[in-house]
This record gives structure tokens, C-alpha cells and sequence, in this order.
DNA sequence: TCATAGCGTTTAATATAATTGTCAATTGCC
DNA sequence: GGCAATTGACAATTATATTAAACGCTATGA
């Protein structure tokens, strides 16, 4: 989200000075200074000042700010985006990327010992697959249940019952894939 | 901009708790808590926090927002917006409300003794009229010159060159008006 | 050349947003 | 009813945005 750019590209496409943008918004030319360099982020009260200073509506500002974006290709550990069903110390799911833009969706998910997503009955079409990276898990689908050791993998349709259960004493670790994404 | 309405709005829509969204969006239920009251306005990176756990977009969340707003209509003094041309101690020109989505631009113009708009070489279609409401004003409209007093007006085709100058030495005062509206 | 004015940046002080820990009210469950 | 869990709100602290006043720079003109 390259605010202070997209503030800055628009302020100069009108020949403003940051001082001339300051005085009309009502705030200080320092400000400004400080935001195109994304050196602090805004308050939405205060971008809205520069926004109805220019003129320029938030949802046009936004809009094609969001459109400019390249999309995202890469992510570091840290910004996966936690779905963990029960958000207890229970099963947790971590989403790569925001699977709702996407037709691909891939989870990390880690299974403490005892952890038990329980006999869903979830039914949305597609197919679902993962592989065990760490730990081993016990995988019932449709009434077949086998024990997944590292490395040992699972592709079945989604619209089948299915359920994970970490019975061993050593936490378990999958990554699975999932399409079309499910939330 | 009731923003934290319409955050509530959409987070009870999907039927999350504020401690549910601020988990997700790496925030504390606290502050979702000011922010939908409106008692504070949070950063934009804040929001974005925000939103992307809901989902929804900046643009969408802002779009919506901004559609749904009822025109305004009535405005206090501080909120006239300041289109002074020079900036400095010159003439003072404060304009009603956003003339750019409207077909009618009025302003409240203050030129202090000695104030003068120079012969500006301005050329746009439309008509401008005015009141003085304070003090007096030399104006001159096409070569013609008339000396205004408070009560006194001036109506003219906006193509023919124009000019005001404060002869006298009291602050002057006029309300104008111009169709349509100029930047 | 020196002054003047405009620009964007930086820094210390101040105002405001965000967190933390706690509270009363509500809900669900024996 | 009584207990436990969850919700949204609040006060005090901490973190951060914003201000006000400086700085260095460039251009312009006497």
C-alpha cells in the first residue's frame, strides 16, 4: 500500500505544493512530507482532510491505488492469515495469500497432540489434498481411515465427510491444498 | 464519514465479535471498540488491518461508505474551504461546500485596505453577482467603475474582465456568487 | 554577490491513537 | 438459580501521528 506515492503522484499531477495541500487540508506541510515517505501512516481523518483538499474522493483514491498493486507472489511466514476454526490452542490453520481473490487455496496447518477437527459435515464442491510434513496424523474419509506418516500424502473430493486426528504424542504438521478455496 | 457504523455494520454482518476481527486483524477488541463509537480516528494502515480480515476492500469499504452519505447541506464557517488565491494576507476567498459537484459556487470574499484583485486577464462562460455585506469595495467591470457600499451588488457576464480593489481603510466584506461554478 | 522566497526534509514537543488490564452486562449451560 | 464464558466498554499507560520551528537547498532578482 504505497500511500505516500500515490499522495504525491496526485499532489504534483496538480502543481500543488505540499505547503499549498497543507494549508487547504488544515494540517502542516511536515505532515505531508512525512506520509509521501511512508514514514507514517495517516489517520483516516487526516488523509480524508487531503483528499477533500485536492479534490479527490477516499474510494477513487483507493480504488486506484488497489488496481495499480502488483499482485503478490511472495510471503513470509509471519503474514499467512490465521483461520484457525476454534482459535484455541486446538488446530491451526494458516492461509497462504487470501485464497478469496484466488482459485487456489493452500494451508499450513499444525495438529497438537489430541487435536480433533471433530466429524464435520462439511459439503462444498472441489477436491482437497495435502502431505504430511512433520508428525504423523490418522485421516478418516468416507469411512477409510489411515495413519499419514512425513511424507505420506491425501487427495479426496470435498464433498465427502473428513476428519483429522493427531493421536500421537508429537505435534503434526501438513500443508494442504484446496479449489476452489472454502471459507 | 461514519466510518465506525459502518465497520459495526459489516463486522455483525458476518457475524464476528470485536475480540474475533482484532485477533484476526493483529488489533485489540479496545480499539475496535473507539473505533466504531467514533471517538477515534484510526490510521489508514489500521484500517487496512481491518479490512483485509473481513475481506473488503479499501475502495469497496469507501465506495459504499461514500455513496450511502446523505448530501450535505448545511455548513459552519470553519468548514468553508479556503481558495484564496496568493495564500498571504491578499484577499480572502472561502467557498460553501465542494463547487465541483455542484452547478453553483458561492463564496464569502474578505479583502482587507488595500486589497486588490489586480486586472485579472479571466475568461470562463457562466455569470457572477455579489453583495457587499461590510464596508465598500471599488469594482470595476469592463471599464465601468462604481464604488459599492455595504447593501450595494454587482451582477456581470463572467467573460468581461474584472477587478476589485479596497480603496478605503476598513476590512470590506461581499458574499458571491457564480454559475457555473470556476477553479 | 547578497538577499529573498519558495521548496521538501528533519527534529523535539505535543496531541492523538492503540494497548493493557479491568469492569458490568449478557449468554449458555448445568 | 448459579457458574463459566463471552461480549462491548472504560481508564490508565504506551506507542504513534501531528505540530511547530528549524534546516539545507534551489531559483530569482536587485
Amino acid at each position: 500500500m504505497d500511500i505516500g506515492a500515490k499522495l504525491k503522484a496526485i499532489r504534483e499531477e496538480r502543481g500543488m505544493s505540499q505547503r499549498e495541500l497543507a494549508a487547504k487540508a488544515g494540517l502542516t506541510n511536515g505532515t505531508i512530507s512525512l506520509i509521501e515517505a511512508n514514514r507514517t501512516s495517516p489517520s483516516v481523518a487526516s488523509l480524508k482532510s487531503l483528499l477533500d483538499a485536492i479534490p479527490i474522493s477516499m474510494a477513487a483514491f483507493f480504488s486506484t491505488l488497489e488496481d495499480s498493486e502488483t499482485p503478490k507472489v511472495f510471503y513470509r511466514a509471519h503474514e499467512f492469515t490465521e483461520i484457525t476454526p476454534g482459535g484455541d490452542g486446538a488446530v491451526s490453520l494458516r492461509q497462504l495469500g487470501k485464497a478469496e481473490h484466488h482459485a487456489l487455496q493452500v494451508l499450513h496447518e499444525t495438529y497438537p497432540p489430541g487435536a480433533d477437527t471433530g466429524p464435520e459435515a462439511i459439503a462444498h464442491d472441489g477436491e482437497e489434498a495435502g502431505i504430511v510434513v512433520r508428525g504423523c496424523i490418522e485421516v478418516t474419509v468416507d469411512g477409510q481411515t489411515s495413519n499419514l506418516q512425513a511424507g505420506d500424502g491425501y487427495l479426496f473430493d470435498s464433498r465427502l465427510p473428513h476428519r483429522f486426528r493427531n493421536i500421537s504424542d508429537q505435534t503434526c504438521e501438513v500443508v494442504s491444498a484446496c479449489t476452489p478455496p472454502t471459507f
